[in-house]
DNA sequence: CTGAAAGCGCTTACAG
DNA sequence: CTGAAAGCGCTTACAG
């Protein structure tokens, strides 16, 4: 507790002698003061050489003669020497510093995709930095915008919903900072977008149903605003009228992807005559609504009723039988958004980069062949 | 795309003319660079002072004249001048971070603290930046200590169970690093903890439980070598013992708050004779595994079993019948947290401080009396 | 291939 | 109460 103290040692004032020739230095090799982390001046000290030549070696510039590297490099690693991201943040008037934007999905998506972030920036001097945020406040977008300008972030990862927003990436683009979205298809140039395959997903759950010999399927959707529910329902009917079925309007439902919307939605989709025999849920929260309102009516699942729902969150796993679902691949979703503002000259490239890892079925017990009629 | 581009504006080599006195300034008096925000600079020369008398009404030194005062704040004002937080961090060799470091809470978990947490720094110029780690990895402190001395971090905010850990924070320490623990109990300095009174939310569980009628009650533990795991069991056991009830040993069985172990405790516990007619797991999972439990057994909740949880996370008011359990002020232990590291002035006083808001028990479906024998 | 100077935007330590 | 100088730890723009 009494660190604040010892900062008198050594008063500054004290004149400094004319700068001792290049040798002089050599003589006091270990000369880095007690208690504080070398600095690049220490490093061009102990490596005779001047601190723009060490600032070549910390960046990789190829301006340098390789022994001269090399001896810099020892120095740095004896010394256990990590530059100051704070100091080159200023004089680069850019920080390592990424941000995560988002405003509201749930906490395993915003955790997992997080960590994909962090799993990008390991081992590099870049840290990643939260910014939740309230679309519907009228300064949502100047308040991303301060954020983004006090901090001087490197870049950041749009997730959705308000990656969808193009007046938040034009004053992102304004504010001079890079950003990725996190989105469901092609709404942007290649380098400023990774898209989860949501389409094949739910191709893959209506493949599945059908093969199971469902043919009367219910469909809770999103808000009808969002880009996940647009993808989401537009494959699903494409996967089913593949299969010569139609999914008629009255199967389908608008839903809020919440808990009580999944309810409202089942109990307007059970109350149909005939019953469809299999429902599918376009997130996790909505199924648990199915569950619900199955459960009220006694319907069994599932013999009575097959669900899937969408995400494998939490949740899934943990209903009663528990509920097969799609996994997304949010983690690595994270991963290479944050790669692409590490390495902009990589971002438009590769289209493996694009469509990283599929989004698949999670087959659990929510599920079987309908029952005869 | 082409904002690389402007930067080639007006060479810096040209000679700067001797610099005119004072009265010239004001001369051109909207002289900031356009497309780049305000500095101190500019606004010292706008408002004709030196950069140090800036800084001083920047932080709030009070020694400057009132009118002084009111002049710059005029100027700062109609520029928008948000002092640089980087350049700030430098000078001051402290960034204006704070760290949240956790190892494995639950998502919710982690997303609730960092709000909290950034309703603390909300308007200031902090921001928080989140750290992962694996508390069994070798290099898990040494890891934790690099990120906190590179970026220099204000503070870190340390979760359960890694906020028990005094290695980690001997480490941080040394590092020069203030950190504040969420804990169970008195671990530490008041300044350096925000405890959750998890000892006061089981009682009232012992309690609930108690007045409905039970009394045979079964306890899914948490891991013995966890802090929360010892107050929620101590308190349990104090607070039934307090209306005559003993927790025998047969009725208690050592989870690892996962679902799993809830399944696997259940199992033992249900295989009682007699059974018990409620268990209180200790966290929403292993409840849900208590579900899936009595499920298989054919046992109704609640008519043959009741049951509590402890967290109530996304699950528990999914689960059929909804949970009954216990909600923790999580986002308020983070905002508490984060506040302490600000104002390490204030972070010791107030008693307040150390418990805000109390948790309490969410009644919802999963118990009642339990059936006469 | 290497370096001396000036600068990023702020603060501390002095001086007055 | 106010300011000129030096410094935080790095980089850019030049020069050689």
């Amino acid at each position: 507790m009494n660190r604040s103290r010892k900062k008198a040692t050594a008063p500054r004032a004290v004149p400094k002698p004319p700068a001792p020739p290049k040798a002089a230095a050599a003589l006091k090799p270990a000369g880095i003061k007690p208690g504080r982390n070398a600095t690049i001046n220490d490093i061009a000290r102990l490596a005779s050489v001047s601190k723009k030549t060490v600032s070549r070696v910390i960046n990789q510039s190829p301006l340098v003669q390789e022994a001269t590297r090399a001896r810099i490099q020892a120095v740095i690693d004896k010394f256990g020497y990590v530059p100051d991201p704070q100091a080159r943040g200023l004089a680069f008037r850019k920080s390592f510093l990424i941000g995560l934007v988002y405003d509201n999905p749930n906490a395993q998506y915003i955790v997992n995709c997080m960590e994909g972030a962090l799993d990008a920036v390991r081992n590099s001097e870049y840290e990643v930095v939260v910014h939740p945020c309230d679309r519907k406040k009228p300064d949502f977008i100047s308040g991303v915008r301060r954020f983004v300008e006090r901090q001087k972030l490197r870049g950041v990862i749009l997730l959705p919903p308000i990656s969808e927003n193009d007046e938040l990436t034009r004053a992102l683009e304004a504010a001079d900072c890079t950003y990725v979205r996190i989105t469901y298809t092609h709404i942007d140039d290649p380098a400023r977008i990774v898209i989860s395959n949501d389409r094949l997903a739910v191709a893959e759950v209506a493949n599945y149903l059908v093969s199971l010999g469902h043919k009367r399927i219910g469909y809770i959707a999103g808000p009808s605003g969002f880009r996940s529910a647009i993808e989401r329902l537009g494959g699903f009917r494409e996967a089913l009228a593949a299969r010569q079925i139609t999914l008629t309007n009255e199967l389908i439902v608008e839903g809020g992807y919440t808990y009580e919307s999944g309810v409202t939605g089942a109990e307007k989709l059970l109350s149909l005559n005939p019953r469809p025999t299999a429902i599918f849920a376009s997130n996790d929260e909505m199924a648990a609504g199915v569950y619900r309102v199955a459960n009220k009516l006694g319907l069994s699942i599932p013999g009575d009723l097959s669900i899937v729902g969408f995400d494998d969150g939490p949740l899934a796993a943990r209903l009663l039988p528990p509920l097969t679902t799609i996994k997304l691949p949010i983690r690595e979703l994270g991963r290479i958004a944050a790669h692409k503002i590490l390495h902009p000259e990589a971002a438009g490239s590769t289209h493996a980069m694009v469509t990283p890892l599929e989004p698949h079925l999670v087959i659990r017990d929510s599920c079987q062949p309908p029952a005869k009629a």
